[in-house]
DNA sequence: TTTTTTGATTGACCTTTGTAAAAAAAGATG
DNA sequence: CATCTTTTTTTACAAAGGTCAATCAAAAAA
């Protein structure tokens, strides 16, 4: 299905529906005002969502497509985040610390998401118990993805952290350049290019 | 001041309060219901809070004293996670996951604890709107501490991973052996030996 | 205090991974 | 289709950090 069908398709309420579903229930009455302030973008493969040293307060659920979020050491751009469809993403040190945002997001497909600002999570969770837990929700399993991820660099070999992440996300080098997924596990494109020449043989 | 002295200083309520100043504000109702749901632990350093393979259902804020999680891979102990004074420490995986602790947890000094039951939590958060901030809070912090983890952890040499440690955590070295340290930033023993008497001698 | 245990340091050696540069392959664009 | 750009692979070499073993130091226990 192509990107610009779907806006009929999803709409806003649909959307937020399954957010309902697959992260936290939502009252219908809570629901309805976070379909309100909440906003869908379609936006283009490339395009940029922040930028390093803005304030971003918005936080993206993605609908379609994917997005990265990397940074700049030295000059070199390292992969610090990947979110798919059904996934949020946010320039979580500016969102939550109210500071400058040391990452870059970006899209790497033809995206649809839904754009949320923090004054609109934070007066939707002041007034809404239940999108309080949803808050809760959606960082408790950032925070588990995390865990898993720190365990996953500790101690493991270029070739092991390889693989673990192909274990999470099946398809990722279908969708993801491989430069992109070195740098989020902390190896060299070289060295992740050896690793996999050295399975093809085997 | 010793830390049977303090049993008597620090009631419940005194810790429920400082919790609240500290973490999220909870209503007088909520703190009360909390005190009589939680229990105070005084254990001795060396003794352990969870097992590998257990369920561990408990959470545990450190009045006094410090913790550390750690897991066995191939036998050897790797540190986790520490906690101190006024931090939570948990085993996360089994506490949020309802599985078999992959962690064990120790007290690394004689310690004064708050324990309190995932049963209790979950009770406390439907009922009462501020105790789900509080967690929220809770689990919004240690989320933004990987964070901050996972990026030290990313291209950083042995070197620079142990300097930000010291600059988060600046006496750790006093209160936790160098062995806990050094798997802790994913490096061995030998060559945190090796970083600190390089920077002893310039 | 002496002994035992645990934690930390040092040295020799070796493996893994990074660096730099070039070539090849794959994708995008006119 | 042909060209340009980006991504990936390959090679040679260097450096960082791991492993193993011996020694030293400090803290607990007897």
């Amino acid at each position: 299905m192509l990107l610009y069908e779907m806006q009929s398709l999803m709409t806003k309420e649909k959307i937020i529906n399954i957010i309902s579903d697959n992260y936290s229930k939502l009252t219908v009455e809570c629901q309805k005002e976070l379909s309100n302030v909440s906003k869908i973008l379609m936006l283009k493969k490339g395009e940029t969502l922040v930028k390093e040293g803005q304030h971003s307060d918005k936080i993206y659920f993605i609908i379609k497509g994917c997005a990265r979020a990397f940074y700049l050491k030295d000059g070199k751009d390292i992969s610090d985040w990947f979110a798919f469809e059904m996934e949020f993403i946010s320039s979580i040190i500016s969102f939550f610390l109210d500071i400058p945002s040391p990452h870059f997001i970006e899209l790497l497909e033809d995206s649809m998401l839904l754009e949320l600002s923090k004054k609109d999570v934070e007066s939707l969770a002041d007034k809404y118990h239940d999108f309080e837990r949803l808050s809760k929700t959606i960082v408790t399993k950032t925070m588990l993805q995390q865990q898993e991820r720190i365990s996953s660099m500790q101690f493991h070999s270029a070739e092991e952290k390889y693989e673990n992440i192909l274990s999470i996300r099946t398809n990722i080098t279908q969708r993801v350049p491989l430069t992109h997924i070195a740098s989020y596990i902390g190896i060299t494109l070289e060295t992740l290019s050896r690793i996999r020449s050295r399975k093809k043989r085997i």
